[in-house]
DNA sequence: TCATTAAATTGTT
DNA sequence: AACAATTTAATGA
């Protein structure tokens, strides 16, 4: 069971982030009274479908792959949530629900921020609506990537895709250059074996797009990243 | 600090 | 999916 530690950490967390910076004194002063955080061991799970979404959550710590399982058992990896993003904007304004299941790929901390506060904060601040309009449009031109790279191109591509978008200074604004993820946890990010993953990081160290280090992934370039295709893409073959 | 062993991760089939 | 090779982490003298 996770446990709700003291909110000092978090407070810091969300009032340095980009939205927190652009509060006025008296909107910072109710997220510092109510943001609290909660430590998700490896492996446990930080929301599930269905559901009721009670915060709106940022990863101060740690990696998120954010799931849906099929009735059948099947489950496709939608996208994973690295240290600064911040998420659940959709469900909270949508449905009130929950739409995916959320595991924590390694120890992870989250800030947490109620329900009715993020409303408030939607209300009061022009500048926070901004930044979740902004948040909203990112999300969506993440999608249509991965929706293209998923029907057009290859595992390799798809890879690249992740990676690079890891990178997206809006979705995750505090990652660094030296990724601590191993190919297993790229694998499950990106949707891809995890032989596969090998194979295609070998592919971008060719190009100079990345560096790969044992348990972990230097990137060079990011653009080249996002860029990267390989000639045996789906589309290749139609 | 060094040597040995176990565990995690990578690379290949 | 299975297996071997490599790297790191842990242990104990």
């Amino acid at each position: 069971m996770p446990r709700v530690h003291a909110p000092q950490e978090a407070a810091a967390f969300a009032l340095s982030s980009p939205w927190g910076r652009t509060l006025t004194p008296a909107q910072a002063e109710r997220v510092r009274a109510e943001v609290r955080e909660r430590r998700i061991a490896k492996g446990s799970a930080i929301c599930h479908a269905g559901a009721e979404v009670e915060f709106w959550k940022g990863v101060m710590e740690g990696l998120i792959k954010m799931s849906v399982v099929s009735a059948q058992g099947r489950h496709a990896t939608l996208t994973g949530l690295a240290a600064g993003a911040w998420f659940g904007e959709g469900p909270v304004l949508r449905s009130r629900l929950w739409e995916f299941d959320g595991v924590a790929l390694r120890d992870t901390r989250i800030a947490l921020v109620p329900r009715a506060t993020f409303l408030w904060l939607l209300d009061e601040s022009p500048a926070f609506a901004r930044f979740v309009i902004g948040q909203l449009s990112e999300r969506l031109a993440q999608f249509a990537s991965i929706i293209e790279a998923e029907r057009l191109e290859s595992a390799e591509t798809r890879v690249a895709r992740s990676l690079a978008w890891l990178y997206n200074p809006v979705l995750y604004p505090g990652v660094n250059q030296e990724l601590e993820l191993t190919q297993q946890e790229i694998g499950y990010l990106s949707g891809v074996p995890r032989q596969r993953v090998n194979r295609a990081l070998k592919l971008m160290q060719e190009q100079d797009l990345v560096r790969v280090r044992y348990g972990a992934v230097h990137i060079n370039n990011v653009a080249g990243l996002m860029g990267f295709r390989t000639e045996d893409g789906a589309g290749a073959l139609r």
